[in-house]
DNA sequence: CATTCTTGTTCCGTTATTTGGAACTTTGTT
DNA sequence: AACAAAGTTCCAAATAACGGAACAAGAATG
């Protein structure tokens, strides 16, 4: 509810950080100023401390950019992530029995949250979805999560939604949403049939815990051209399997709640 | 100069979020409120902002973690990095051409920031080292920066170093410091003699622009068992090369400074 | 070269937010 | 059920943020 607006002293601060994040290119203080609707000196002071803990930095052409912090944070939370750190081996086999892209996400709120994701072209590298978040009613893995929420933790949920077209395909009322989550219930696997991105479909297997405290998923994504609709198909034991398996693990690993 | 100790509304709500960072073990709130000196209604109100701000979590369990925020704005200052950008192909050939991991590290005060690595085994991850930061006096690509500033930017650095010995050669006085990068001077190419870590050594090449705004380096580092130090010694015209590639690029691709 | 306009930085009285003690509620334990 | 510990809310007092204006530094213009 809040996160871009503004209230309090943290709030503004991270507005001005968001605004840094959001620009297309380098800002400078008067683009800034622009952005951000705020008076010169408080806004200068504001950057300051920004700068004094490492959230931003300027950088000698007079352009901010964010922080060296922020990363340096970031990349604990991610090594600490205990769920990513469990599902990775999983990941893993998962894209050696089929060759094709990977990816593992959280849910939180009406967003999926890009925890890991695994894929043979791009070898070693950060991967670009990582760390990225894609709303929820129109990937594999948002709508596999979503099944598995008890209603009364969905309809706000959905009722939060503020659907938008990406392809011809999405889901663009909270009716369709739910009859493909009944449907979704009774497989226990999504599909997402070039709803987010033309082109490019996949299927998903829900993961959670018994009291929901964790609802995520995992899925194989490839271009239509490549893996035919029937293919995709054909890999639902397979990701049901290793969605099982990482919640098996989960139950072992992140102590069983009883 | 700040960072941990927390002046300013925003320093103290960092420092909490640094707290949270460090923690061992996830913290429940009472754990914060130890290591946080403050009264319990204050840190709670100053959490609570963090957690509207999506900078901190609160999970089910009653345990406090980072945020997905901070990963979100992370991944986005890491892909927008131009440097990284630039050096990535390089960092893949030397690793190609070596077969032992690539480093690329950027100087931020007398700290080495690691931006991205290149290795084999532990294939597609996010790699622990990235977002992470070392000392500049016992690291290669610390070593390699530090000897490419003037020595008027020098000195005040080095006075601030707090040397710290983490293996028999580490070099903990400014003094041998300076010869050390003398000597790097010469021959444009800096090593770490098991310096910061036992049984682990790397051969490293600064890379800089011409106003020096941009202080870095990348390393070849190798496990001394496997790699002899004269079989590191012949890596030198490989890395310096690369590192000179490195630099043409930028000058092509970040804009030329006059 | 002087002038003007733009951009960026500092100051300080006013204003609004944070502070922290205490009271209160919830949760877990004996 | 009673008790203790953990977590949450409240409000007058303290403090930090605000923002207008004055100031400084550069860049563009005549």
């Amino acid at each position: 509810m809040a996160q871009t607006d503004g209230t309090g002293t943290l709030g503004k601060a991270m507005h001005v950080v968001q605004v840094i994040a959001d620009a297309q290119t380098p800002p400078r203080f008067r683009d800034l100023e622009q952005m951000v609707e705020q008076p010169k000196g408080t806004l200068h002071r504001q950057i300051s401390n920004l700068i004094e803990e490492g959230l931003v930095e300027l950088r000698p052409d007079q352009t901010y950019g964010l922080g060296m912090r922020l990363m340096s944070l970031a990349s604990r939370s991610w090594e600490r992530s205990k769920f990513r750190e469990v599902a990775e081996p999983h990941l893993h086999q998962l894209h050696r029995e089929t060759g094709e892209t990977v990816h593992l996400g959280v849910l939180r709120g009406i967003e999926v949250f890009y925890l890991d994701k695994v894929e043979s072209v791009q070898s070693v590298r950060m991967h670009s979805q990582i760390g990225h978040s894609s709303p929820c009613y129109c990937t594999g893995v948002g709508k596999a999560a979503l099944s598995v929420l008890p209603r009364q933790t969905l309809s706000p949920l959905i009722d939060r939604i503020a659907f938008q077209r990406f392809t011809d395909s999405t889901i663009i009322s909270g009716k369709a949403l739910e009859a493909e989550l009944d449907e979704i219930r009774q497989t226990g696997i999504a599909f997402d049939n070039q709803e987010h991105e033309a082109g490019i479909h996949c299927i998903a297997a829900p993961i959670f815990n018994s009291d929901r405290s964790l609802v995520a998923g995992i899925s194989i994504t490839a271009p239509v051209f490549r893996v035919a609709p029937s293919k995709l198909t054909q890999w639902s034991e397979l990701i049901a399997a290793s969605a099982d398996a990482i919640v098996d693990d989960i139950k072992i690993r992140m102590g069983p709640k009883p």
